[in-house]
DNA sequence: CGGAATCCTATCGGATACTG
DNA sequence: CAGTATCCGATAGGATTCCG
């Protein structure tokens, strides 16, 4: 189903102002008129790299350089073992990450971003930016529990 | 904790690429260096407002126009009406919606994107951008489910 | 028409304990 | 050090039913 230049506009004043009336297109591509939350469309495939708890912080730590499992714990002491290694595979398994193991004792792992996982930086941006829009309008509206 | 400008940089080798280096700082101010996922980081609020499954897709309908509780199920047929009053709900709680009613019979509901709400169109416009450079680099990596 | 109430299942994420 | 295994409580969200 499209949502973009097809059914009689609802409310059409003047093409100035109003909401937007979609003066650009928030689809390019077909991929983005779906009418379900299919994992193909951009929009998820994005949402399902940074949704979970934990998603954004585990690569904004590691924008800033490779580190290791523990190293990571240290920087989000709050973030269980589990969970860490839990982010960490679901990172590598979408190519965002890269593991090297260093055998030897004691083991030695590290975590680099692949130029896939840096692609994500504009968007967290982005995040950081709308974020900070909401809260500028109105810091009550921003709070409730996500998963 | 902060992970920008601190700590011996693991790798840096020139400033030029490798990994961006933080060239640019990620989170323009405080709230961004967050140790744990608070509610009041700007990268929580956005999220916050889309997450849970359909919660772009509902916005994305209205920025066409404002849409009554059936339209919206119309164009999104596989969105059952609890899921749908509970997206909007949100919505409204969170000042991205405002809601008219108008009575008579049958009754008439119309739901409109706020300044708040219309807000989000970069994020998904990014969102979209984000995925499809994902999708550009490797189509296999994207998928998985996101409740 | 525009929902709210109820039920039910799957998954998520935290805590704890154990392993190579 | 770098994880895995197990248990467990809390949601999320789909289906169905009912109401003003």
């Amino acid at each position: 189903m499209r949502h973009a230049a097809s059914e009689p506009p609802v409310d059409e004043g003047h093409p100035t102002e109003t909401h937007a009336a979609d003066g650009q297109e928030l689809t390019p591509t077909a991929r983005g008129r779906t009418v379900r939350p299919e994992p193909d469309c951009p929009v998820e495939v994005a949402l399902t790299a940074v949704s979970g708890r934990w998603a954004t912080l585990v690569p904004r730590e590691l924008m800033g350089g490779p580190l290791g499992f523990s190293e990571l714990r240290e920087r989000l002491p709050e973030l269980s073992a589990k969970v860490l290694s839990q982010r960490l595979r679901e990172l590598c398994e979408r190519g965002l990450l890269s593991v090297e193991r260093r055998r030897g004792f004691p083991v030695r792992t590290c975590y680099t971003l692949t130029g896939r996982g840096r692609a994500l930086r504009p968007l967290l941006i982005e995040l950081y930016a709308t974020g900070e829009a909401l809260l500028a309008t109105g810091p009550a509206a921003g709070a409730s529990p996500r998963g």
